[in-house]
DNA sequence: TTCCCCCATCGAAGCGCTTCGACGGTGATC
DNA sequence: GATCACCGTCGAAGCGCTTCGATGGGGGAA
């Protein structure tokens, strides 16, 4: 293994000129520099993590806690890893992969033990038992998803309550009356996800205001329940014209359903999603969305985090706004 | 910071002693032991991950490289990346993700710094070009899938040539005589991906062998290439009565797709999936599969690292041996 | 010319842990 | 009763890096 004594001694300077030079925190001629850069080049040094963790306390590490819980859809949670992984690394970190098996102490492990010198928490809910232990934690963490009480942590995620009320602001500007949420499977809400109830509140709020016609139903991910909820829907609200769906699984399944009990879309019902673009537009029929910014939840996590470790004020609350993107899923209302 | 001089104060021994007791590497005394573990937790002593490190050339941590290609199915990485976590984490290791963004120099640097002591590669392509660097790095490593020449690496994978074989060989014994196969998509087999490839030869093989008609095709993973897929089978062969499907997204729209087509699964028709078992037995129809059986490769790989580190000679080659579970897409080939 | 200051660099200390060799005490062996 | 071996523990060195205070030399101001 080359050292940075062995780079110095190549470069004819001390070692902590080199570290100086690595890290810019003292001046350095440039044409030291320029000597150690290819001293450094030139024998294949890389500073050892672990000494550089001791001396400096800083592993340039963040963990990522992502969720095993069901009824969320994977491909989301991997782009936001992604992403995360991606950013980290432009601000020069890496990221420890966490799963949820081992609880708080997992968390514990990796801040106290400094392997990673900052968190980021996924799929947050609303009385998160994390939480205390995230506001003890002498390490800076950033949450995605809100909980019922985000004082004193930093959240950032998609404005899902804005999201819902937009679904609905479209279709009631399309002329829609009588309108119907498909949502997340009943665990998600039993166990009081934040985004997912957010959504519901959007929606209703903004259907009462407009005065529609609403409903909301849960739904499994998968095509039969799909199927169900469909029948549901028109048996419960035969005057209904739009829907909103957050599931991304049972998009297209809804879809089928709603034309194979006579419907057509977006001729006879408009339909909306919250749901990742890519998915949204390679539906069989393209549908109008709300898109989930995966990639930019995670960047943005990852600065905020770094900014709380450069200990720069950070705000509390980050709600990304929704943007709608209109497909041919949604259409004017039917003159009846 | 707790560090090991106050529990070794704490407990009245020195320093050294709490080192040994906590790794086992000298026999201490019961009583002693005991009265070290009590100040441990008094104190709520972690040891210094990078210190450790440093120290003992360890990190006790392990690389995950994980693919971002296109035409993969996310929830298997997804599940297969949890799996390693958890076992790593039974090995008291913890888990780095890597994307491939940085290429190459990715894996150098996490080796070379000693960020990590070991590295799992995933989705690794016939003539992968990471493979040189993964011979020289002086850190061990596993590959998850086998590439053209894999002597002098250590591989792991579901025996995909055996499913492809095991698949039309459950077709053959119900009595089926025109089999076709719908692969992943174009692109999974441009790359030379080794796994989707080797489904084919199994498949072609053993169809051949069994006196068979059969034809392969690839699949975009969307409802629209799903139909058109069964169309075309259906017109380059009329007297087909089994698929089998190597395409996780597409096998709900393909069984649509048929039923449209006229064909009732698995009266016309049977069906025969390499697949997540969850996912096979959720269709509407449960569909006859073969497992992948990502926990179990990602344990497994977990464990060759463990001995690779241990310097305990492995195999270079571990197959999975595929197991079929019949369900009710599959049934005897109708009498005409 | 003299003094001062600042820039670039050096040397040493120390981060918290592991590990090696050493050592005292106990029990078994003759 | 002396010897030996071994068990349990200690002290010190060292892992590779960062960082702090110190230092020398060059340039500008007076």
């Amino acid at each position: 293994m080359v050292k940075i004594t062995d780079v110095a001694r190549h470069a004819g300077v001390s070692a902590s000129t080199v570290s100086y030079a690595l890290s810019g925190k003292r001046p350095i001629s440039e044409e030291t520099r320029r000597r150690i850069e290819a001293s450094i080049r030139e024998l294949g040094y890389r500073p050892h993590a672990g000494a550089r963790a001791l001396a400096s306390s800083r592993s340039n590490v963040l963990a990522l806690v992502i969720p095993l819980r069901t009824g969320i859809h994977v491909p989301v949670v991997m782009q936001f890893a992604v992403s995360v992984v991606t950013s980290a690394r432009q601000h020069d970190h890496d990221v420890l992969l966490l799963t949820q098996e081992e609880g708080d102490d997992g968390l514990r492990r990796v801040a106290d033990s400094a392997l990673v010198d900052a968190l980021i928490v996924m799929d947050v809910q609303l009385h998160d038992p994390r939480l205390p232990l995230l506001r003890t934690l002498d390490r800076p963490s950033v949450l995605i998803g809100f909980p019922a009480e985000p004082a004193g942590l930093t959240c950032i995620d998609l404005d899902f309550e804005a999201a819902g009320r937009a679904c609905v602001e479209h279709l009631a500007l399309l002329g829609h009356r009588c309108v119907g949420l498909v949502g997340s499977p009943p665990e998600v809400y039993a166990r009081e996800t934040g985004f997912a109830q957010r959504v519901v509140r959007g929606f209703t709020a903004t259907a009462d205001r407009h005065g529609l016609a609403s409903s909301f139903h849960p739904c499994e991910a998968t095509p039969a329940a799909a199927r169900r909820v469909a029948e549901q829907l028109l048996r419960e609200q035969p005057a209904l014209t739009g829907v909103v769906v957050h599931n991304e699984p049972v998009v297209e399944p809804l879809i089928e359903a709603f034309e194979q009990l006579g419907l057509r879309v977006p001729r006879d019902l408009s339909i909306t999603a919250i749901c990742p673009d890519e998915l949204a537009e390679q539906f069989r029929i393209p549908v109008t969305s709300i898109a989930i910014p995966s990639a930019e939840v995670g960047s943005r996590a990852v600065e905020l985090l770094m900014k709380k470790l450069d200990r720069v004020p950070v705000p509390e609350a980050t709600l990304l706004a929704p943007r709608l993107t209109a497909r041919a899923s949604s259409a004017p209302r039917p003159a009846h």
